[in-house]
DNA sequence: GTCTGTATGTACGAAACCGCACACAAGACT
DNA sequence: AGTCTTGTGTGCGGTTTCGTACATACAGAC
C-alpha cells in the first residue's frame, strides 16, 4: 500500500510528487518539511477515503487518481458535489477547522495518491505560510466547483452533465481513456443509471465516445466541449486561475489574460 | 446610509453589532479593533453587494437583513447557492484569496448589515487569531450549506425545496413575516413561478403559511419543518455547530451532543 | 464449452417540471 | 374614476426524468 518516497522515477507508472500540482507548486523550502512525510499510497477504484462525519487522520494529495466528493442522502440517493483530482487535496474540512464534512470521499479512478498525517499538515498549514494561502486559495477554486455544480444540477440535461463529468475527468488524466461503468457515473451524477446509458450511446453514436463494459475512450473531445454546458469551462478556469498565481518561477508575463 | 455606530440602542428597529452572530462571537480584544470600522448600512431589497466577478471593496455582517448568493448562468437563469444572515459573513472569497467569486450577492429580504472594509478584515484575518479561525469555521459551514443545496437540486421536490427555503430564511429574521414575491422565490429555487405558486397554494390551503401578494407570513412552522426535506435540518445543524463551538464564556458541559 | 455475474440496451407508464398564454385581482398612479 | 403595473391563479401540451421490468451481451471462472 505504500512504499518509500522518490522525488523523481523511471517508471512512469509510478507518479512522484511534482505530479500533484498543488506538491508542485510550494516553495523548496516548504517541500524539504513536507515531502518526508508524504506516503505514496494506492487508491483502489471504489476505495472509501473518509465515510460522512469522519474525522480525518490523513489527507490525500492526488497523482494520477480521482476522487469524488459525493454527498449521500437519508434514502441512499447520492449527488457529487466535486471532483478532486491532481490539482487538488481531499480533506479540506481538516485545515478549515470543522474536523468532519457531511460528504464522503470515494475513488472514482484508480490511481495513486500522496497520503500525510493530518497533524503535518495542520501544522504546516498553521506556520500560515505559502502553504496556508494556497490551501485557502484551492478552497476557494473548489467552492466555485461546487457552486457550479449546484447551478448545473438544476438546470441542464443529462447529456450535458455527462460531457462536463467526462471532460472534468479527462482533465485529470493522462490519455484519453477512463475506466468508469455508466452505473457509477450515474452515482456521480445523482441520476439513473438508464439515463446516462441513453447519454452515453448518443456520444458514441455520433462517434465522440467509445465505451465498452466500463472501460471510456473519448474520441473526439472538441466535440465534447461543444455539447457540453458552460460550467466545465467556469471549473476549468477558476482552477487554472489557482496554478497561474502559484507557477514557479514567477512569470514576467502571463500568456492568457 | 451609514450611521456613527453604537454598541447598543434603545430603538429595537436598529440593530447593534451584536446582532450579527460572528461579531458577537469575537472576543473584546478583537472587538475593539474591529468595531470602530464598521459602518451600519442599510440593505435595501434587491440590492446587489457584488456582481459576478467583482473586486470586494467590503465584507457586510448581516443583522436583520439576508443576502443570497445567487448563480446566475449565461442564459440568465439562475440558482440560489447559499444564503447569508445573522449568522455570517458576505464576501468570503476576500479571505480566501480569490478576490472575487462568479457569484452575485443579492439582498433577498431588507435590512441592515455591518460593512466593513476589505482591508480591514484582511488585517484582523491576516493576524491569525481567533477572527481567522472564526471566518474559516464559517466558511466550512457555508460550504455544507453549498454542498446540501446541490444534492437538494438534484433530488428534491419544488414543495420540499420551498419549505427549506422558507425555514432558513425565518431563522435568520426575527418574528414569522417575509416579504417576498413568488416571482423572486422561484428565481432563487431556480423555478419557474408557476411552481411556486402552486407549491405555495398548497401550504396556504394546509394552514400552513399564509400570503398576500408579497408578504408571507408563517403560521405553522412544526408543520413546515415536516414536509421539509432532510436538507434543512443538516444545514441548521452545522450551523449551529460553529456557534457552539465559539460561546462565550465557554460552556463547561455541552447541552446538546 | 458452460456457467454466472456484470454491464448495457430497451420499453412504457407515471411524475415533475417547463414554456407559454391568459385571466384576474389588488394596489399604485394620475 | 379610470388606467397601469404588479402579483397571483390556472390550464395545456411538451419534454425530461423517473421507476420498474426485462432482455441481451460480454468476460471471467471452472
Amino acid at each position: 500500500m505504500s512504499r518509500t518516497i522518490q522525488q523523481t522515477t523511471d517508471d512512469p507508472e509510478i507518479p512522484c510528487q511534482q505530479d500533484n500540482r498543488l506538491l508542485k507548486a510550494i516553495s523548496a523550502e516548504i517541500r524539504g518539511r513536507i515531502y518526508p512525510y508524504l506516503k505514496l499510497t494506492e487508491l483502489p477504484l471504489g476505495m472509501v477515503l473518509y465515510e460522512s462525519g469522519d474525522v480525518m487522520e490523513n489527507v490525500y494529495f492526488p497523482t494520477n487518481s480521482i476522487v469524488s466528493l459525493l454527498y449521500v442522502m437519508e434514502d441512499g440517493r447520492s449527488a457529487e458535489i466535486s471532483v478532486v483530482g491532481n490539482e487538488g487535496i481531499v480533506g479540506i474540512a481538516l485545515f478549515m477547522g470543522g474536523l468532519s464534512t457531511p460528504s464522503r470521499a470515494i475513488v472514482q479512478s484508480a490511481g495513486h495518491a500522496y497520503r500525510l498525517d493530518s497533524k503535518q499538515l495542520k501544522a504546516e498549514f498553521d506556520r500560515h505560510g505559502e502553504m496556508h494561502h494556497l490551501l485557502l486559495r484551492y478552497t476557494q477554486a473548489l467552492i466555485t466547483q461546487m457552486a457550479q455544480t449546484a447551478a448545473c444540477n438544476r438546470h441542464h440535461t443529462i447529456d450535458q452533465q455527462l460531457c462536463r463529468w467526462l471532460l472534468l475527468s479527462m482533465d485529470r488524466l493522462k490519455g484519453n481513456k477512463l475506466d468508469m461503468t455508466q452505473e457509477l457515473i450515474a452515482n456521480m451524477l445523482g441520476v439513473r443509471r438508464e439515463g446516462v446509458t441513453e447519454a452515453a450511446s448518443k456520444l458514441q453514436s455520433a462517434g465522440i465516445i467509445q465505451y465498452h463494459r466500463g472501460h471510456i475512450r473519448v474520441l473526439d473531445r472538441p466535440e465534447l466541449e461543444h455539447r457540453c454546458c458552460e460550467c466545465y469551462a467556469v471549473v476549468k478556469k477558476e482552477s487554472d486561475r489557482l496554478f497561474e498565481e502559484f507557477s514557479y518561477p514567477p512569470r514576467q508575463q502571463r500568456p492568457y489574460r
